[in-house]
DNA sequence: CGACCACTTGACGTTGACGTCAACGTAAAG
DNA sequence: CTTTACGTTGACGTCAACGTCAAGTGGTCG
């Protein structure tokens, strides 16, 4: 029933980075875990944005978008004001996402190119192996 | 007949990144132009490889890694060896990008998904909006 | 010839994203 | 009650990836 909490030690196992990461990622304002006393305590909210953080890291985003991400998710309904100014940003983030999608794309095709030259090149070899072999045993 | 070539700047300006870049993509040893006296001349090899480096910049891997990518497409067949060897790095890069792919696949997943909840947000301030309206100019 | 480019090499500065170390609190366990 | 483990806040260090001068070189145009 209670939600679950962690430590910042457990937290910061489970996502296999260092504690000073995570308290970095705090002054930034990326992620804001309670406080009891001095010791921080994280909860779901937080475990869910520091996922949300490392996927925008892998993907090569500087924090200071990532943090702009990552609160377009915990934005109120509020006006539709706002609610059209988000839907822009969804799209400029969209815009950058279908951009790493075509490079991935195109990396990968290039990739298994090669890939199919270097098999091609490999079976040449043992075709001309055994030629060798035997001219050299002469 | 006789291919192309660039001065520092025309490439710089090309793919949009500053002459200091160019320099210090030649320093790290990822491109490798001719020199003509002491001034720069860059070849279709420099052009393409500056184009995969951009790539893999966009895709957030470091310049080591990306070297070691751009240098795997242009190993001679050379032995045996080499090419089993080059094949077990091109599996190690094509994990990582299908790891990329597939965190973009699922932020552009989220986005939507928060795109969807936005605009139902809208859709149901529209319909409010009326009785407001008519509430207030009672 | 001189002025004006575009290009060059250092060398130091900067920024983001942490690593690392010192010094200190606190709560349970032996 | 001391040890041990885990937590905290600074503060400085570091590394990659450049930015930013300063000062010089080489070709071309008028």
């Amino acid at each position: 029933m209670a939600s679950p909490t962690w430590t910042i030690a457990q937290i910061a196992r489970e996502f296999g980075v260092s504690h000073r990461t995570v308290r970095y990622y705090e002054d930034k304002g990326l992620i804001t875990p309670e406080r009891r006393g001095t010791a921080r305590v994280f909860h779901p909210r937080d475990h869910v944005r520091l996922a949300l953080i490392l996927r925008g890291k892998r993907l090569g985003f500087p924090l200071d978008e990532i943090r702009r991400i990552v609160d377009m998710y915990d934005e109120q309904p509020g006006e539709a004001g706002q609610l059209t100014y988000l839907l822009g940003q969804i799209d400029d983030r969209r815009a950058e996402l279908e951009e790493r999608r075509r490079d991935v794309e195109a990396a990968l095709a290039e990739l298994e190119e090669l890939e199919r030259r270097c098999h091609d090149d490999l079976r040449r070899l043992r075709a001309d192996a055994p030629r060798e072999r035997a001219r050299d045993s002469r």
